[in-house]
DNA sequence: GAAAAGTGACTGACTGGTCAGTATCCATTT
DNA sequence: AAATGGATACTGACCAGTCAGTCACTTTTC
């Protein structure tokens, strides 16, 4: 009522004000995974982001604009521990141990498992997403793990084997935690954090010679 | 032209009419698996079956009730492995790597990979399905593996582990391969066939104990 | 010829995308 | 310090297209 305060910040918080793009990104991608991408409605995540329907198209083309954006805006995120990959020194059952185990922890707490979710989804509907998963995600991904292995092997560190159908089996379970912990409201009766060591653990321990088996 | 024969099978060929709900069932899940849920229209569902639109609703009551049906309708099939492993006489490592190749197998080549993909991708937005999945796969599976881990340490074939984590690890990377070959027109670069092998051999051998290494 | 099975045009609710209009910001002038 | 005004950010009512679900009617079956 009273009209004497001068002018206490006008309308928005300066974060509010900050980065709209990210704003709703974020709040899209939190839609997407719950709902799915078709079934949300762009007006539920201008709610969300709390914008107007007209702000969204201010910053993306059109639906399927915002979700590319999404999916480029994330999945750098994913794959940073690739120089950590190239530097390291020291035993290969460690560091593979050790990248197993950040892998695994990003999918289950970050928006990575989200993205995976999603692109899993909707890879058919948007072959555009299908290769850019496989060329930014996947392939470099299995590479970093690959080369790791055949090191190993090269060292007498690792026992000979498939180190390509290998190092899938490495980041498929990963991914499934991912999916998993954002599928299922609660996730029931798995223990997603403790699984990603327990991988780690077992995997080198199914790839190291026999001789080399204690831990 | 001949109308000498008693009853020459009328019109529609024996096929067709034998059993609608299955065809539209089937049809279904092909499209569902594709597009997803929300994106698939009822009327290329009905095309995809060869039926009209209104024949659908002859058989389910909505469109909520046919995705319902196709999970119960498949689900079955996945588990039908439980009474084997009851009834298996020999070493927990060779039942083991028969089991996961097994349901390797019918992940990457049945429809229970487009099912496990379409219940990730939907399970929030339908508790019900959650609820049956939790029940009637995810537990019993893991149920069933979990046992064999079980028996193989107390029978010293297995070294001492989580047995619940493992469970996990079983399962997570045969899912994901059905996920995956769902999820990619073309499963690009992953032989998932040589993966569930590798798999079941890479896993017992990170379970055994390290005297009995040798394949 | 009656019941059962199937059809497809129709409807009403819903939503992606548009755009005319409003609010805010800030450089410049007074 | 206030006024001016153009530029930029934002809004939400609206439109055009879409699709789940209905039902009066046709075809098939027995």
């Amino acid at each position: 009522m009273s009209q004497i305060v001068p002018l206490p910040r006008p309308t928005l918080l300066e974060k509010d004000r900050s980065d709209r793009s990210a704003q709703i990104r974020q709040a899209a991608l939190k839609l997407f995974n719950e709902k799915g991408f078709s079934a949300t409605r762009l007006e539920d995540v201008a709610e969300e982001a709390g914008v107007s329907k007209g702000t969204i198209y201010l910053y993306f083309e059109n639906k399927e604009d915002l979700f590319f954006a999404i999916i480029r805006g994330v999945v750098p995120e994913i794959l940073d521990q690739r120089e950590q990959a190239e530097n390291h020194t020291g035993s290969k059952a460690t560091l593979l141990k050790s990248l197993i185990i950040q892998v695994g922890y990003k999918m289950v707490n970050t928006e990575a498992g989200a993205c995976v979710k999603l692109i899993a989804a909707e890879a058919r509907n948007f072959p555009e997403i299908a290769e850019y998963h496989d060329i930014h995600i996947a392939r470099p991904c299995m590479t970093m793990f690959k080369r790791i292995i055949d090191e190993g092997i090269a060292a007498k560190e690792f026992r000979p084997c498939d180190s390509a159908a290998l190092s899938s089996l490495i980041i498929l379970p990963l991914l499934m935690s991912g999916i998993w912990k954002n599928a299922l409201p609660v996730t029931e009766n798995m223990d997603l954090d403790k699984i990603a060591s327990a991988h780690a653990d077992q995997f080198v321990r199914g790839l190291l010679l026999s001789s080399d088996k204690i831990d």
